[in-house]
RNA sequence: CGGGGUGUAGCGCAGACGGCCAGCGCGCCGCGUUUGGGACGCGGAGGUCGGCGGUUCAAGUCCGCCCACCCCGACCA
């Protein structure tokens, strides 16, 4: 490719809505550009880089068995109605009506899609396993997106699915993924963490993450520093100190003036925040449910919330599925006949308001909680004998330094981006859509499904983030747009320039992929662009350079610089080349 | 959706006390000089000042409404 005609330009001033190295460089070095909020068109640079990332993929998954095809971006709303999900997934489905006013949705995954394929075509136990994926668009209408390539609401990924007959062929293609997926990112240059964590929409029975680690990171996960345990905050559980040995004492009422929040209560009555329990009303909408529900969540006071862990705990005691949870409203709270700052789980009207208590409250005699009276709390309540839950469930948030729930290590807080995930979905979609097949006895039985994915546009901007430095972008050579960066500087004779243009042909005939740049600037220019973008091998041809011999190679993110003779110059390169991948 | 911020040329920004043809740097086009780490000179092109409405003799500047984008939070691959 001759940079004269690349369809893209570099810039020298850093667009003014880019904040993390990987947007401020993608966007300076002419690989993306904005359209809309999290939207954004890829310019050859980037495709280059992701068509490497997806051959990638491709060959991982093949090595794994898996069939690429290719499934729709647009969907009939009523597949997505038989597997519940039309009502469960809120705003981020973004849905429209056709020309003849049926209900459509821009496929934001595919699992409703893969199931009903698996019920036309899957008859037999004798057809399973499959393994089927595509590289695909997806859309999800996110609330917020931001840090450029990192969180967007338009993305193509590498979706695949499994179909088993039984949960030890799901365990196995699990494993598969779990292992191909390493691979995969390990071929990119990209390191990664996997971590425990919520099926969240997807449903399902267990779930991994692959993070990258890194500040601009939007999840928290939570690695146990002496053991492999390591999880997103999301789910990660936590050993909970074992409360003294007390006996149940009287309900005492007393007088606490001016103490709302649990850091004044325990300074007012001079205890310790773990004897007490904090009250938090939320406001839960649920799928079945018109109206939102008031969940009433109790916890020890030293602790705080998992809102993941209340919803999972909810749809766990068939309450039903959580659409979203918010913090109710003063009003709200004070409409159900509580006192916000002093609600008690005493006297709470049940019919009304569903109780959840942490599971460490049976165990915890004794705690201070509020009277229901603004001003006055209750000592010594006892979950079981004062007032009792509808739900007991682990409900609270592991943090930073929280006791290691297999080993009592110490967990330690990091920030990271969710690269890929892998889902043991089982029957949920099977069976909500029919896809049955028959087993030996002639029987029919579900299909036992599992979903993974890898987004392929933050997985670019990660290794970017990952491989930079201040000058610009350092590719790994396994995802590098080009393979090398051929570099012209004019001279007033003409000779480096054929030279050049010499080399640039054999290496077009040679079958590589270089990027020649022809054009007519000045050095500087030059190697600063070629810095910006970030191809690993630099080859520059000048007088100077034929002068010393040959032509200059250096290697970028390396100080070296040397001199290639002319006649081996082009299998150097193939070699350097080689070495890179 | 709550809080904060920003919209003036491709990019970065100034102009805000209403007042000539709306500016600067970089980039872009032409000519010349220059030529190994973002050159210099001369001459150019490029703007619905985010949009709509209002106030006014006069609006980039004042007022109202709307839109877009960015950041923090809620939410998510």
């Amino acid at each position: 490719m001759r940079m004269s005609k690349l369809f893209s330009t570099t810039l020298r001033d850093v667009p003014s809505e880019a904040e993390i190295a990987s947007h401020q460089l993608l966007l300076r070095a002419g690989y993306i550009r904005q359209l809309g909020a999290g939207i954004y068109s890829y310019l050859p640079l980037a495709q280059r880089v992701m068509s490497r990332i997806e051959h990638i993929m491709r060959e991982e998954m093949a090595a794994i068995g898996g069939q690429e095809l290719k499934m729709p971006v647009v969907h009939p709303a009523d597949i997505w109605q038989e597997t519940g999900r039309w009502t469960q997934v809120g705003d981020e489905m973004a849905r429209f009506k056709d020309r003849s006013g049926h209900d459509m949705v821009l496929a934001m995954t595919h699992e409703e899609v893969v199931a009903d394929l698996a019920r036309r075509e899957i008859q037999s136990y004798r057809q399973l396993p499959q393994l089927i994926y595509h590289i695909q668009t997806k859309f999800r209408d996110d609330p917020r997106p931001r840090a450029g390539l990192i969180r967007v609401r338009e993305f193509t990924m590498l979706d695949s699915y499994s179909l088993d007959r039984d949960l030890a062929g799901l365990d196995a293609q699990y494993q598969a993924h779990y292992e191909a997926y390493l691979r995969i990112f390990n071929r990119c240059g990209l390191p990664v963490k996997t971590v425990s964590s919520d099926s969240g929409m997807m449903g399902g029975l267990e779930a991994h993450e692959y993070m990258y680690l890194t500040p601009v990171g939007e999840d928290t996960l939570l690695f146990c520093i002496q053991c492999e345990y390591a999880a997103n905050r999301q789910v990660a559980a936590f050993a909970k100190p074992d409360p003294p040995d007390e006996v149940p004492l009287p309900l005492e009422k007393v007088a606490t003036p001016g103490t709302a929040t649990i850091a004044e209560l325990a300074a007012y009555l001079e205890i310790s925040p773990a004897k007490t329990a904090k009250a938090v009303f939320l406001m839960a909408e649920l799928d079945d449910e018109d109206s939102p529900q008031m969940v009433f969540a109790v916890l020890r006071g030293d602790m705080a919330l998992n809102e993941t862990k209340l919803a999972n705990a909810l749809a766990a005691a068939g309450k039903g599925i959580v659409r979203t949870l918010r913090p109710a409203l003063e009003a709200e709270i004070a409409a159900k006949g509580a006192t916000p700052g002093y609600a008690s789980p005493i006297g709470i009207d049940r019919a009304q308001v569903w109780v959840v208590a942490d599971d460490l409250l049976p165990r915890s005699p004794n705690l201070v909680a509020g009277a229901n009276e603004a001003g006055y709390h209750l000592r010594n309540t006892n979950l079981g004998r004062d007032y009792d839950a509808d739900i007991v469930a682990d409900i609270a948030l592991a943090e930073d330094g929280a006791p290691c729930p297999h080993c009592q290590g110490v967990l330690e807080a990091r920030r990271g981006v969710e690269v890929g995930n892998i889902f043991k979905l089982g029957t949920r979609y099977t069976a909500a859509l029919g896809a049955t097949y028959l087993d030996e006895d002639g029987q029919p039985q579900p299909i036992v499904m599992g979903s993974y994915g890898i987004g392929v546009g933050r997985l670019m901007a990660c290794i970017a983030e990952e491989h930079h430095d201040a000058q610009g972008l350092i590719w790994p050579a396994s995802v590098a747009p080009f393979s090398v960066h051929l570099v012209l500087l004019r001279g007033k004779d003409g000779v480096s320039e054929d030279a050049a243009e010499a080399l640039y042909q054999d290496l077009v005939k040679a079958g590589l992929e270089p990027l020649y740049d022809d054009r007519d600037e000045r050095a500087g220019v030059k190697f600063n662009d070629a810095d910006l973008i970030g191809i690993p091998l630099r080859v520059t041809v000048s007088s100077r350079s034929l002068q010393s011999g040959g032509y200059e190679f250096k290697r970028r993110g390396e100080e070296d610089r040397w001199i290639v003779p002319v006649e081996t110059a082009l299998s150097v390169i193939m070699d350097q080349i080689e070495q890179g991948n």
